[in-house]
RNA sequence: GGGCAGUUACCAGAGUGGACAAAUGGGGCUGACUGUAACUCAGCUGGCUACGCCUUCGGUGGUUCGAAUCCAUCACUGCCCA
């Protein structure tokens, strides 16, 4: 896998960069529709590829491994041919999962021993195993095995955590290295930098992780109830220490004024479930801002979703009839939501980049963030 | 013409003397959602000069300290018999 940077915004940390995975190209900065258990809820690949213009997309380690398997997915050959996207996919590996269901858990040295959402049944997860999964699933990035530890933990806590993730994330280095990829393309595997909102903590798993020079690295456990301001003085912490030339992944993060503040600073790939999952709850990103198409106000505008934008759900339905169909409780209007959101997430950061290329990004990045926030 | 049952908030439908502005569903309105156990979740849904007050349970008139609940009567609806 390579990086290659294009341009260095002149104001701000921002850049423009392109990716080159054994699936095809992504250009940074970049948005990944997150599509957890093999599938973006409500989108076809077809339209992610064509309308939504998505370059790579997430699979979760977690739900893959739960269901269908990993003998499944071995004998379909990978995730890709599974679900039929042949572009870049990047996997979870499952930390965040693990740690984001309440209770059911128990973390020793050894890994996480934790109960399935969908029967109940008790399994174990472990660096080793972890990337094994993932080797079986076949992602073009994989991501670390690691603790991802509530927002508000204590220093002590968030200290003995962060010495785990690393020692996780050394076996997880030496347990990838010691494998090779299944079907034949080649896998890369990102460390991520936790340290919860302690900037020297952020700082000493940076440091670490970069000495690991792996082919690029993320940031996580953030977004997680801290504010804003905290999460960017966290970032920008982090990636005055990460190798400029490597990609930077902000994980699970997040609005789109988030995602250009982070791009800011230097982050180049953003996965949330915000788009789809918003969506499907009838809230849209649009160019102009946001609405809640469930509103009474939308019952007779037949004005598109979003002329600005290029998906045919941007611009074959309107306002109404969108209303119309989450008013009925019909499938297409999560559909048409979904594909509209990111559809505007794609285009968000396609024009970020095309700004930074362009030289005037923190302009533009300032009244954008204006616009788009307007609540409609 | 006779008999029986019924009339409760936007709809359906509980409640049959005080704890009732009235259960529960649905619908409606408004929020929330950040590495997806999420087509989910939360609040509101008679009015107001709101930790209290005012007007409601088909209409009217009674009984009672007190009525959506009991009585009388009128109106309307449904079913059955002519």
């Amino acid at each position: 896998m390579e990086f290659t940077l294009l341009a260095n915004d002149r104001h701000s940390a921002a850049r423009a960069g392109r990716l080159t995975t054994a699936h095809g190209p992504v250009d940074t900065p970049v948005f990944m529709p997150v599509g957890t258990a093999g599938t973006v809820k409500a989108v076809h690949a077809r339209e992610l590829r064509d309308d939504a213009r998505a370059s790579i997309i997430l699979g979760n380690t977690y739900h893959l491994y739960l269901r269908p398997g990993t003998g499944v997915l071995q004998a379909a050959g990978g995730l890709h041919r599974f679900s039929g996207w042949q572009g870049p996919i990047l996997t979870d590996s499952g930390g965040f999962q693990v740690f984001s269901l309440a209770g059911n858990r128990k973390i020793t040295e050894e890994g996480v021993t934790f109960r399935s959402h969908v029967d109940g049944s008790k399994h174990l997860f472990t660096p080793e195993n972890v990337m094994d999964t993932q080797r079986a699933i076949g992602a073009d990035i994989v991501m670390a095995f690691d603790e991802c530890p509530p927002g508000q933990s204590d220093r002590a806590y968030a200290l003995e955590s962060l010495g785990r993730t690393r020692r996780w994330l050394e076996r997880c280095a030496r347990r990838f290295d010691a494998t090779g990829p299944l079907y034949g393309h080649e896998q890369s595997l990102f460390p991520i930098v936790q340290g919860c909102t302690y900037p020297d903590l952020r700082e000493m798993a940076a440091e670490h992780a970069a000495s690991l020079d792996r082919e690029g690295y993320a940031i996580g456990g953030l977004a997680v109830g801290e504010p804003a301001g905290v999460m960017y003085e966290m970032i920008e912490r982090v990636n005055r220490v990460l190798p400029a030339d490597k990609p930077r992944y902000l994980m699970g993060v997040g609005t789109p004024e988030n995602i250009l503040e982070a791009i800011a600073l230097g982050v180049d790939m953003f996965d949330c479930v915000m788009p789809t999952r918003n969506g499907r709850n009838g809230m849209l990103f649009t160019t102009e801002g946001v609405i809640n198409i469930k509103n009474k106000r939308w019952e007779t505008d037949f004005s598109p979703l979003d002329p600005a934008l290029l998906s045919f759900a941007d611009g074959d339905y309107s306002k109404a009839y969108v209303h119309h169909l989450f008013k009925c409780g019909e499938i297409l209007g999560l559909q048409a939501c979904s594909l509209h959101n990111l559809s505007f997430y794609s285009w968000l950061v396609r024009e970020a980049r095309r700004r930074v290329v362009e030289g005037d990004f923190a302009t533009w990045k300032d009244q954008t963030i204006k616009r788009i926030t307007t609540r409609l």
